[in-house]
DNA sequence: CTTGACCTTGTCACCGGCGTCAAGCTTTAC
DNA sequence: GTAAAGCTTGACGCCGGTGACAAGGTCAAG
């Protein structure tokens, strides 16, 4: 074996490892969504399997997901999953994702044509002939 | 003719007929949507002409609009107009909604398919018969 | 020793539309 | 007289996820 795994990550690494801010991962361990280490310095230090839980996170606040919807990925993952949406609490929360979009989809639509329908009986004609103009 | 239009209106009333809070009323105030004269006690006073103008903002509210969006309505209103979304500013306003809804609402759908694709492939099998059953 | 990069905690600011409490006035009713 | 209801301004809180700044500790290189 090589003996190349005793340095530490500290914040700093694992930010541009993972690509957040410190700032970011600050707030995520104060959320209790990731944990640290202190050397006895007192800074924080993080090993790889931080990284994915990291991207696990992200990727879901990419599409809309808020921290509390991450965290039965991230425990997910923690208890040895390879995906942190195999559990049965995060298809839950895919589950309930998935119903809210649907949820504010029929919102904007049921809105777009409330303010279509002011729009038609404040300003008649205004909008007519839009796009196809002639 | 009848002799009965003396009496100010103050804020409780107004807010009383049009549904809102005085709280609002302030704010509103505040942000130079509505205008009111103060009373010797420095009570504010407003008239029957205010009642639309508020009935305006909340119904523009109701489906989505901020107040800097209700803005040039409540101007139109006050300009006159017996609509407040015939004036040009108003329709450009109408306009720029629908626009902003469309975006959201596409937004929304590319989101719903990303996450249904990542809960595809985090947990295959998850999202197959769902209604059917059977 | 000093610089500079990195780390620490703590705090304010943001955005929108108020709710809510505080502390104090006026006016009305009893 | 006093209590209740209504009015005033002012200020904090909320929600989510940071960005940004302050004031300091730590550590390696020069």
């Amino acid at each position: 074996m090589d003996e190349a795994e005793e340095e530490p990550m500290r914040i700093g690494e694992l930010a541009r490892r993972a690509g957040v801010s410190t700032r970011a991962l600050r707030y995520y361990e104060q959320r209790g969504l990731i944990r640290s280490r202190r050397s006895a310095n007192g800074y924080r230090e993080y090993d790889e399997s931080d990284i994915p839980i990291v991207t696990e996170i992200r990727g879901l606040m990419s599409v809309g997901f808020t921290l509390e919807d991450a965290r039965p990925f991230v425990d997910c993952l923690r208890s040895g999953h390879p995906s942190g949406g195999s559990c049965p609490d995060s298809v839950a929360v895919y589950r309930r994702k998935l119903a809210e979009i649907d949820d504010q989809i029929r919102d904007l639509l049921a809105r777009r044509s409330e303010v279509a329908a002011q729009f038609a009986e404040a300003c008649p004609g205004c909008l007519l002939r839009r796009r196809g103009e002639s």
